[in-house]
DNA sequence: CTGATATTGTAGCGAAGGCTACATTTTGCG
DNA sequence: CGCAAAATGTAGCCTTCGCTACAATATCAG
């Protein structure tokens, strides 16, 4: 039998094919996040804010608005902010934990705090649940209880 | 005066920026990456090989060598392989170095090879030099001599 | 040497995610 | 109220990066 490590390349092959997933996920989560933040800190998230946050046309982020909404993350009605929908609010809570835990680990390595927002603000995205559990085991943390059964 | 630290949403908007490119790069990187390794350890480079380990259809391979060859970063003549020019060769060394201390910091951080192997495969784009130096630092390395005068 | 096979290259398509320019709607104020 | 400014939405356009299908070239066995 060989096929206990599958070959090589197809292991490769498959990480690669899963960081251009990652990759393609990014930017919906950052925007996610990012809505979640505006509502928490100032009750709406206006395309317009979205889009001077993130860097891009208030066109660009309408756009990806259309999205979030096509694959059920959120919701809005024209000319009336944008909300997340349950969907969304789990996301975001979950990116929130993850993008914080990262910036944390980052700050504990010694790298200084405007590069860590800097770097986490990529790395995040890529970052499997394994790892994050051994950066939690790293900084003294305990893992946080799953999805509680309420 | 108020500019001291740039209006946060400006910064955020900036962090936001830099992962995009980091984004766009990061394809191009890992072909370079990809290239050298198989010059490295096989003496060639042939599309069908790359595409097969990066997971993509030799078509999209091709292209993305086009590319790189459009940005002076490798050079190739019909059905004879890919080659990196000086530039590659640079770059290629410097991704190396990145990959493999991106690697073994999540080693020493107590993540799974395999898991490490993984995530590091996206995180990787996305680490600035201050980041890296850190990880050095911590993991008790000499800080490389930069491009040495030879 | 010749023909099958493997490799390489090309063409054309689609989705994402950017942009600018323009149209519409809302809001806020004199 | 009425109207200007701000916000929102829409319509193209471009590039990257995937794909499949097909064409052309090299390679290798027999
Ligand atoms: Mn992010
Ligand atoms: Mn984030
Ligand atoms: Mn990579
Ligand atoms: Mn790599």
């Amino acid at each position: 039998m060989d096929s206990a490590e599958d070959s090589p390349a197809t292991a490769e092959a498959a990480r690669h094919a899963s960081a251009r997933e990652a990759r393609a996920a990014a930017v919906l989560e950052d925007y996610v996040e990012l809505i979640e933040d505006l509502l928490a800190t100032t009750g709406e998230a206006r395309p317009t804010d979205i889009a001077r946050r993130i860097g891009v046309s208030h066109a660009t982020a309408i756009k990806a608005i259309a999205r979030l909404k096509r694959e059920g993350l959120a919701h809005s009605r024209p000319y009336r902010g944008v909300f997340l929908t349950e969907a969304g609010q789990a996301l975001a809570a979950k990116l929130r934990a993850r993008h914080r835990l990262v910036v944390d680990l980052l700050l504990a390595l010694g790298v200084p705090p405007e590069v860590a927002e800097h770097d986490a603000e990529g790395i995040e995205h890529h970052v499997s649940e394994a790892s994050l559990e051994a950066f939690r085991r790293f900084l003294g943390r305990p893992t946080p209880p799953g999805p509680a059964q309420p």
